[in-house]
DNA sequence: ATTAACGGTGCAACCGGTTGTACAACCATG
DNA sequence: CATGGTTGTACAACCGGTTGCACCGTTAAT
């Protein structure tokens, strides 16, 4: 077919074969109201003809953007695309930027030297905001992009961090999720309640339990309280133990959907019956949920709308809007292991 | 401390401040051999006093290049980071150029939206070179990538595509990983074999099977080979209808590592010790192989020097080099299910 | 003393777009 | 017919860097 074009054309070629000067066309193509239907025509004809399409350098430079957005990652991605959720959220994002003409790219940086060619191209511009997924670590480059006043979103609650005021700040009110959760026990009566979390060092983790702590308050005792990791197989082993300890429990709180299967399969294993005997109910509203047997009763955090949050944001801030913060509202999501 | 500033210091400015023109500012900074060491010095004094960072896309119009590169995944970026070898890939990405200032990001392309996003910024050139990681699907974007002559690494290997003498190819030799596989088999006096693959449609477990059968011949016949999943629980399955079905074995040859975990503990459970009545290699050198009981004889695919290689590759094109096809080599590596 | 060679620097053009402003052509009006 | 207001276009400056080339002041060679 064609050879391959090793040199685009440029707008002057557009020009020229369409008759007009440079900033005709240009005008033409960007729909000035100052030109004439026909002339933009013309140009446009001209356009298609030489298979045109503005250098994003010259264009960046001109406009003083690169239309192009970081969602920097300072956690190995495996960690985090390991929770399918998290894809979630970023079709959020590319869903609110594919009405513009922003790409969004993803932005690694867990090791130092990652995180130095990341604070370069943010010193040279290289992007027009920045959304950055797990604010908690990496406080460096948050500093840095403070400084050069780079647009920045925050996915995540940070307890009075210092950036409150230049960034904007998007997250799910987990507390609210523990409540929702914690309610829908109190409510189908349960009384003996265990609470098998994520790690404890982790900040969702620290607001949820103090979610169910306001709705059961001493009902759930420390001692029902047991941190683990995210997975279904922490879920399981948590739950083996609780039973060898033989301490009687008619409704689990988990931390994660993925902890909740986990420990339904313990359960089941041991003939007790979900939600007979006990009333289990997850958190996150994970694709798997509605799946297992019995679908789990759990709480959807809105990830894909705090995506497109967290993009419209930062396109308004682009645009010269202040920072803002964010709240986005859980919902239970009833189905049968209540 | 010092507040946000709004407004980058320009090579203007540090040249005022130095007391020198512009030019001699940027080649003072560019090392240029034509300037004195002492002017030097002084410029490279300024430029630190006004914290002067050359801004992006002046840089990048003036050189042609933006040095960012992007990395193409075309499959939803969960299922790709589900298994946390890819990772490793990123990780000899990031390695290879972390001495360049080359930046790579992430582009996610699953969506046809989010297709047509990344073709109008490789229109725009906003990348330097673009490495694809599953070359597989997604051929409308390479057929643009070939038009603009954007440089091109794919990674994976793609029977007789239309592209050999455009793109740079690196992938690893699976046939000859299967060859190894095999082969440790033979070595060991096992007879009645069984293969336990991943999907059936997946280049890399066509090749290896026919690495396999080089060996095996007709020991290994169709109705000993099983496609599945790549999860542990693809392969506790197939495991357990093999056994169903009384078909003896005294060898498994597994699609990957995590096949293998689950193989395992299918034998496990049915009483059946591995290495001792059967053997099992498994595939990938995944982090857990040395960690599971028995450890996992496997075979190693070098994805991180696979994402080195890759990287390097792409800024050798950038510069110039013309396309070359790289094949990786596997390794066996000896543990304790063989 | 004249000149060639050379190291160091600045002017100006350039990369490829966008945009403020001047200007020409046209119309309607007094 | 002169005037003023539109409308459509082009010139030129600008964004922020890099770079070819001319120029200057030395020093060394003739």
């Amino acid at each position: 077919m064609t050879q391959p074009a090793r040199t685009a054309p440029t707008l002057a070629e557009v020009a020229e074969a369409a008759g007009v000067s440079r900033s005709t066309a240009s005008r033409a193509l960007n729909d000035s109201p100052r030109i004439s239907e026909e002339t933009k025509k013309r140009v446009r004809a001209a356009a298609k003809e030489v298979n045109f399409v503005p250098n994003a350098r010259g264009r960046a430079l001109a406009v003083g953007r690169t239309e192009i957005i970081a969602v920097l990652v300072t956690e190995p991605l495996s960690e985090l695309f390991s929770d399918p959720t998290y894809s979630e959220f970023l079709s959020g994002i590319t869903e609110e930027l594919s009405e513009s003409s922003y790409l969004p790219v993803i932005l690694q940086a867990s090791s130092s030297h990652e995180r130095n060619r990341a604070r370069e191209h943010f010193e040279r511009r290289s992007f027009d905001a920045v959304i950055d997924v797990s604010p908690y670590k990496g406080s460096e480059l948050l500093e840095v992009l403070r400084e050069l006043g780079v647009p920045t979103v925050l996915c995540g609650q940070l307890e009075g961090h210092p950036y409150r005021d230049v960034f904007s700040t998007v997250y799910s009110d987990d507390e609210e999720g523990g409540r929702f959760a914690a309610l829908a026990m109190k409510d189908r009566g349960r009384k003996d309640i265990v609470a098998v979390l994520g790690p404890q060092d982790n900040p969702a983790v620290v607001d949820r339990l103090r979610g169910y702590r306001a709705i059961l308050g001493e009902s759930l005792p420390d001692e029902n309280v047991i941190y683990t990791g995210w997975s279904s197989g922490d879920g399981y082993q948590a739950t083996r133990q609780l039973l060898a300890r033989a301490i009687h429990a008619d409704g689990v709180l988990c931390g994660s959907d993925r902890i909740a299967t986990g420990v339904i399969a313990a359960f089941n294993e041991a003939g007790i019956s979900v939600p007979k005997d006990v009333s289990v109910v997850g958190f996150d509203d994970h694709e798997v949920a509605a799946r297992i047997v019995p679908a789990l009763t759990t709480i959807r955090q809105p990830l894909r709308e705090e995506g497109r949050m967290a993009a419209g944001i930062a396109l308004d801030m682009i645009n010269g809007a202040a920072p803002t913060t964010t709240v986005m509202h859980m919902q239970l999501v009833q189905r049968d292991s209540l």
